[in-house]
DNA sequence: TTGTGTCGTGTGAACGTTAACAAATCCGCC
DNA sequence: GGCGGATTTGTTAACGTTCACACGACACAA
């Protein structure tokens, strides 16, 4: 850091100059090119060491077409699931060089996520992901395809677009199943709004696996992910409960678990012995709920990863015959909010 | 979109000649330039849109030496309070015509987030958010002061640096308060983590609080902003109040709060009857939680928008001869977990 | 000795934009 | 009808990097 020409920033020339080298083996030791000869490599990094020389990124980008920044369209980063993907994704770009740019929307629709694009577009990103947990933005995103190397995370299956995704209909199975072991004689569901496509992944999963088991299938009673969702649900599920008619629900998140547990307290009906909840995500709040949640775990950094691994390859290697379709299994978390029901 | 010579993206040049002029005047338009006739300006729009035309933004970064992007170093976006703050700020940046690059840390020290400061530098960011909760943090982002425009938000009060930040003492005031207007005799405090600033912001509001109301300080237990650890916190109150010491917490974060309500339900001790809680955040589940609860709300959107005002700001005008620091007023939310104690 | 191939390095020309300056045109007004 | 000043447009040169190519040195085989 000595040589104090303070008057602008050092570039590739200054670099070259106290080495005694040509700019174009500065650029040659930065890029990792093989045929430098060792000593001169240790000249030119001690002099890229003495003047604090870092390279420039928008010259660079300029004559390489490559950003080395992808572009990731979330909605909702204020949820635990998107904000844990967002974290995953972020980890594992810059472990692999790449800088990430977020565009986060409130509402989400052909519109906003056209723009999204857009904006991400603008910025000449080398790659990207999209959140499109709902229809409308799958479809969205869909529609960009073949322009630049996109990565849908919980996307539809259908669309000819690289997916990486929880098995949804696997974590619902899971999760009714266990409730049906444990002897109910069917299961209820709160579902998410219809046109997230995880809400119906769970629906259908919940579904299948009544039908497979023979049972009857209740109403569903449908929610919009939040606190408050499920405790409307809830209300209801408490009169279906002192009918006798539901003694075990399948929640299709945590954050309405919780407000249906509310719900349940408030109408004097016991969680597990009069009703038992499985919830999904396995918030970091589950485990301390009263009771504590039984619920499907979803490994959000692990999607996050896998995201970004499928993304650097198609980046890398071309868009595929085919579109891949990564899946992530689920877990379930056995908890004190689920027991056999009560004997009449 | 015709003139389909699909070999390579349009550049200026290419617009220039279908509009018939140079690509200064391209590029004056795009600037907004005001000296360019208007019917010309319509040519050339025409021109753009014909093409699909796009500015490389390397190209311009290049020779303006300005990214217009922003980098945010953040701590554990999976936490609801900083995924709120990086909401508010993606979205204050992308209105301003700014992008946004971010680094997430999962363990925060001097060593990460000089790592972190280094990898945005090196991307060239026109300005720096450092969402700098702890005492480490802080002084990590201070020491790169002087280089590139930087505001901390949540930031220490000393160091020199710009700051937004929730006024912290105010809101623990407000809580503590509470509780002693309701004619608690006491109130105890279940803090967050030593070398978190608002932390320790909220511990002085409550200390000073209790203080000037001339009465017991009781002794802080010691938490770290986890479920679990307010369930810990949650067994040793349990313990005070069934002694009939404690008839009142706040706890430094809903999370906590949310561990502590199951510890005292276990325990067989009633909210509020028995023991009143005063949360901090205003968590979405928060009013879902049995009983619902009380807690003090932050603007987190607030703060976001704030921040990037200032470091805009910064950024036009240069360096202010005093570091500037800017809070934002929480509010108290009354809910039912708070109540007069029962009179023995 | 001479040719052939590899290694190490340098030279010059892109990449696509904005800045600085110069030139041309237009306007109002004496 | 020409003059001063503003408005509009064009020309040329950066910005800092990588790419394509060329060149010399050296090793090895014929």
């Amino acid at each position: 850091m000595t040589h104090g020409a303070v008057g602008r920033s050092p570039v590739m020339a200054d670099v070259a100059r106290i080495a005694g080298v040509s700019h174009q083996t500065v650029s040659r030791v930065l890029n990792h090119h093989p045929n430098v000869k060792p000593a001169t490599r240790d000249r030119v990094l001690a002099a890229i060491e003495e003047l604090g020389y870092r390279r420039n990124l928008s010259a660079r980008a300029l004559v390489t077409r490559r950003t080395n920044t992808l572009g990731v369209v979330a909605f909702d980063t204020t949820l635990y699931g998107p904000a844990s993907t967002l974290f995953g994704l972020e980890q594992a770009a810059r472990d692999a060089g790449y800088f990430i740019s977020i565009v986060s929307l409130k509402t989400i629709n052909r519109k906003t996520v056209g723009e999204a694009l857009d904006y991400l577009a603008a910025q000449a990103v080398d790659g990207l992901i999209a959140i499109a947990p709902q229809v409308e933005a799958a479809i969205a995103v869909s529609a960009l395809q073949g322009n630049v190397p996109v990565v849908a995370v919980e996307g539809g299956e259908a669309d000819g677009m690289p997916v990486v995704a929880v098995d949804q209909l696997r974590g619902a199975e899971l999760a009714t199943r266990h409730l049906l072991h444990l002897g109910h004689r069917t299961v209820w569901h709160v579902a998410g709004p219809v046109d997230w496509l995880e809400a119906e992944g769970r629906r259908r999963g919940w579904r299948a696996t009544l039908e497979a088991a023979a049972v009857e299938v209740p109403p569903v009673v449908e929610g919009d992910w939040s606190p408050r969702a499920g405790y409307e649900a809830g209300r209801r599920i408490a009169d279906e409960a002192r009918a006798g008619r539901a003694t075990a629900v399948f929640v299709s998140n945590d954050q309405m678990a919780l407000g249906l547990l509310r719900a349940l307290h408030e109408a004097g009906i016991r969680v597990p012995q009069d009703v038992s909840i499985v919830g999904f995500d396995d918030i970091p709040e589950a485990e301390f709920l009263t009771p504590p949640l039984t619920t499907v775990r979803q490994d959000f950094a692990e999607v996050g990863r896998k995201s970004i691994a499928l993304l650097l390859d198609l980046i890398e290697t071309g868009p595929r015959p085919e579109a891949e379709r990564i899946v992530v299994p689920p877990t379930l978390v056995t908890r004190a909010s689920t027991t056999a029901p009560a004997t009449t």
